[in-house]
DNA sequence: GAACACCGTTCGCCAATGGAGAACGCAGCA
DNA sequence: TGCTGCGTTCTCCATTGGCGAACGGTGTTC
């Protein structure tokens, strides 16, 4: 592994979770290097214009970085999302979520419309959460070709609440059983007091690329909510997925 | 300059303009580097999941790319732009720009809603152009600080058209009409038969952190037009910087 | 069906260069 | 005016980056 590169990596990486600008003397605490070394490497990136230095040497993250994230492939659904997401959370009242799989078993969360209940749930767009625990993340797997889920699937899943799935025979029947319905469903496998709808969304190739999620505090899951949330969030899926059908753009 | 760590990040620049899985080879091509040298460099960044790997060595940007992007400072106020851009686009038919100044003197376009027209204006999320040819741009540049303006001011304004501003001075006084009027309008500076009218948002601190753009075919640019969409863009671009001082998250 | 051509990957070597530590310069402060 | 805390610069040695060459797998061609 080259060290250099590495470390530029891990220094981005902490400027990222810093979210604001940053003295280099915290940079160099922060990754365990001489200041020196990091002055060379934030002197590097700034030269590339992925970091800009502001006077004094506090360093933060530059557009370059952010250029970079709208080219990675799937990304660029989004903004064809965001009006279908619009209108679905305006009009089942809850948020909206965007998410698609990453590192094999993981769920990224690509976009958020807020809820505008004073009660809602919070999800960050770019946070990670495991494929296992997520209506997000079932609705992925539940479409994934069989060789890439048995790739992707992970020796144990970790227990998130009591009534996260563990064992992979259940994971692979409620897969099973999503994929019959044509929407995930989850009740308190995140967060006890958590539940969500996802369905996904196909690319112009026919496989899954995303899945939209509302999600919702547990108390107001009822039955009149069981009854509406689920054949809005399809049909919003679809209409995205008949987008991308449309108009397949350099990627989807 | 770190040789490894510059080489990483040119790879990294390479995957994002192909916008797809590109094999080892092509990216070696590219950079002009061994095959070897960029195999390592492909490992390093697969093992921190800025790319990812499918089978047979073909390699794509991975969502922590994505995800980095949106630590931007700056960046968050997106979402939080998004459903007034959204009432403003549909409000006066025409698309709507979100953009901010970077790299001292270039605009960075940050989100776009497309018009519904048949004819309308392209412009790409993440693509840059001079502050000083773009709406977007002047706006942006009219609220700096006058000691950062001149430490930005390049020594030459590049023409895009014969009726982009060219001279300092020309520009200055501009930047002082737009304050005073409280929007930037530009009429052929960028490509000669597309105009447009921007009004700055700004952060909680009280500095411009973006400019919020409509911008038109010019045939379909007329009294009217000129009546009705600065007002509302200021209003929108007002609303923006509202939310952002009642609710200054981390950054803005 | 065998030989070939074309990949991505691994190996081993040598020099370039990365990274530490110390010295420097410049603030702000007492 | 001296001190302290920062970012920056300098120098030097071991590390390791990057290359060329060899390997191994795959798909293609005759």
């Amino acid at each position: 592994m080259l060290a250099a590169l590495a470390h530029g990596l891990d220094v981005i990486e902490f400027l990222a979770g810093e979210r604001k600008p940053v003295p280099l003397g915290a940079v160099a605490a922060a990754i365990g290097m001489s200041k020196a070394g990091i002055h060379r490497i934030l002197t590097t990136l700034c030269a590339r214009g992925f970091v800009v230095r502001a006077e004094g040497g506090i360093y933060s993250l530059g557009y370059k970085a952010w250029e970079i994230g709208w080219a990675v492939p799937g990304v660029q659904l989004v903004p064809r999302a965001v009006p279908v997401m619009q209108r679905l959370a305006g009009s089942v009242g809850d948020g909206a979520i965007l998410g698609a799989l990453d590192a094999g078993f993981e769920v990224v969360y690509l976009h958020v419309i807020e809820s505008q209940q004073a009660v809602r749930v919070y999800i960050d767009v770019g946070s990670r959460l495991p494929a296992h625990v997520t209506a997000t993340g079932l609705a992925c797997l539940a479409w994934l070709p069989a060789e890439r889920l048995q790739a992707v699937l992970p020796a144990t899943l970790s227990a998130w609440t009591p009534e996260t799935i563990t064992t992979r025979a259940r994971l692979l029947k409620e897969l099973v059983a999503i994929k019959r319905r044509g929407y995930a469903q989850t009740l308190g496998t995140f967060r006890q007091d958590v539940g969500g709808v996802a369905a996904p969304i196909f690319g112009a190739d026919g496989n899954v690329v995303a899945a939209l999620c509302v999600s919702s505090p547990r108390y107001r899951i009822d039955a009149a909510w069981n009854k509406r949330i689920p054949g809005a969030v399809m049909s919003a899926a679809n209409e995205i997925t008949g987008q991308l059908h449309r108009d397949p753009r350099p990627n989807a």
